[in-house]
RNA sequence: GCCGCCUUAGCUCACCCGGUUAGAGCGCUAGAUUGUGGAUCUAGAGGUACCCUGUUCAAGUCAGGGAGGCGGUACCA
């Protein structure tokens, strides 16, 4: 007796928080990544490329944090039970990296590195569970000037992508000068029992630009209730403390080297304020050599960044241009990278301080950025030449042609489905093909060859109703002697030369 | 993590108070058109109503749970 047997169909769908890329982001994304590894190669930064996977215990948290102690990363255990995860970050592997071969790398290490990385975690508005990055550090160095260039980098990487001046700003901080201001309200760096309000001050100030002065005062006192009903415990600040912390947010919008005089003032005699605020004027000096303006870079005070390892400076690189959205709002698309000073990460392994700085750039969110602009190029992303099959018997033919114009350089395929003609001009409209090569009885008999211009053709339809006309018109279509077919064809590609979104 | 909204054809969405065979537009396939992508007309294919459990004579519709999506908030290395 046949049972009737359930096969078990999986549904298609992808992972939550994942997605597909379809050729077109494929191709501007990889000319957006390709102009921003020239920039950083320029720069004297040599490519690296680690391993997705590390040891779990090489990525570790480098500083405890309160809250979650070792959530948001993909881990698994492979057959000796040693417990490898996906790498969340970039620079977390270069430490390891760096550990490992230390003695063999020149000092300062300078490498890019641009790949995918995993987080385990809910997937929000833009934020996926996996996303490309890509990193510059200089590893081996305590100079201000490899913090300077940092900024100057990412400056550059804007331009060179297509962001004119204006509508990226690089917001420089220093946590220097953060635990300045903690120290002079009475939280000390040392004090442990201090660690959770401290944490809480400085996520508060990282929040100004979204809630402003209100909220942040909020959020150092007893607490913030959002809209959805969420409630956010404050940091319980007395009135003074949030006074003193307020004014310091306040310093800024002005020329560099004005926003450290203010911030001089506020932190006082603070020893670590201090330090972070002349190492401020050393950046300020070095941008203002290099010819790097407040129109590209800026101090301010609320940039805070993540609370696990940075050290000293840190920075933010924000899109300040508005775009519409589709739901008629504005929208700003704010923090595209971040990084700074983590002078502890590759203690960690070899227990001796080894100094560092780097910047990271979130690439989804920048090529979003860059559609808004209508910066993307997806040249390219247009279909092939498509070689129709009129007749299968000479399918060897119709091969030889195709192979011809690949030998010239130019994109091409065969039609290898099996329909008719009108379902194969169906099938390059849908290609976004700009060409097809027509060899039937009629062409073959005389020598020659229909080359027909979709795009062209695409265009005259709109002014024509009748199908008769359409068809007789044969619109667009050119013939060609059977040996002028790359040349004919090249002749007709060329009109769409520099054009080729069109 | 917490809060809210949502999930029906490839896509966008209907289906009234629970009641026969779940519909539309677009898209797709084909014909009108012997060899021409658009337009027009005609025909056709396409469904486990996200999953599970329950209530009911009867569930796409009601209840509970789960998954996924969207948005806010938290976190963001």
């Amino acid at each position: 007796m046949a049972k009737k047997i359930k096969t078990f169909r999986p549904k298609p769908r992808v992972p939550k928080g994942l997605r597909d890329e379809m050729a077109a982001d494929v191709i501007g994304q990889r000319k957006m990544l390709a102009a921003i590894a020239h920039v950083y190669e320029l720069y004297g930064f040599d490519p690296l490329e680690t391993s997705g996977l590390e040891y779990s215990d090489a990525m570790g948290k480098f500083l405890p944090d309160a809250d979650r102690p070792n959530q948001g990363v993909f881990s698994f255990q492979d057959d000796d039970d040693q417990w490898l995860s996906l790498r969340y970050d970039l620079t977390a592997p270069l430490a390891r990296f760096v550990a490992e071969n230390y003695d063999a790398l020149p000092k300062p290490f300078r490498r890019y590195q641009m790949g995918p990385v995993w987080r385990n975690e809910k997937p929000g508005p833009g934020r996926y569970r996996q996303f490309t990055q890509v990193d510059a550090d200089t590893v081996g160095t305590p100079s201000m000037a490899a913090d300077a260039e940092m900024c100057m980098l990412m400056c550059d990487a804007m331009e060179a992508i297509g962001i004119e001046r204006g509508d990226y700003e690089v917001k420089v901080n220093n946590r220097k000068i953060l635990d300045g201001v903690l120290e002079r309200i009475g939280l000390n760096l040392e004090d442990p029992d201090n660690q959770v309000q401290r944490l809480t001050v400085l996520r508060a100030i990282d929040k100004l630009d979204r809630l402003g002065e209100e909220g942040v005062e909020r959020l150092l006192g007893e607490g913030r209730k959002d809209e959805s009903g969420d409630y956010t415990e404050g940091a319980k600040l007395s009135p003074e403390q949030i006074n003193a912390v307020m004014s310091f947010v306040r310093a800024g919008n002005e020329a560099r080297s004005a926003v450290c005089d203010q911030l001089a003032a506020i932190v006082g005699e603070s020893e670590i304020g201090g330090e972070g605020v002349s190492e401020l004027r050393e950046i300020d000096t070095l941008l203002s050599a290099a010819g790097y303006g407040a129109d590209q870079v800026v101090f301010d005070p609320g940039i805070v960044r993540g609370l696990e390892y940075y050290t000293g400076p840190v920075w933010e690189i924000d899109l300040t241009f508005e775009t519409i959205g589709e739901d008629d709002t504005l929208a700003r698309f704010g923090s595209v990278g971040s990084g700074g000073r983590y002078d502890g990460l590759v203690e960690r392994f070899k227990g001796v301080r080894v100094p560092a700085t780097g910047c990271s750039i979130g690439v989804s969110r920048l090529y979003a950025a860059l559609k808004a602009l209508g910066k993307t190029d997806e040249s390219g992303a247009r279909g092939p030449v498509v070689v129709l099959v009129m007749d299968a018997s000479e399918t060897a033919g119709y091969q030889t042609m195709v192979q011809e114009l690949r030998k010239s350089g130019i994109r091409s395929e065969l039609y290898l489905g099996g329909s008719g003609m009108k379902a194969q001009l169906k099938y390059a409209d849908r290609r976004g093909a700009s060409i097809v090569v027509i060899e039937g009885e009629d062409e073959r008999e005389k020598g020659e060859l229909t080359l027909k211009d979709l795009i062209l053709g695409s265009e005259m339809s709109k002014d024509i109703e009748d199908n008769k006309a359409w068809r007789e018109d044969q619109p667009a279509q050119v013939s060609v002697k059977r040996a002028d077919l790359v040349s004919g064809v090249r002749s007709l590609l060329d009109r769409y030369k520099g054009n080729e979104n069109l």
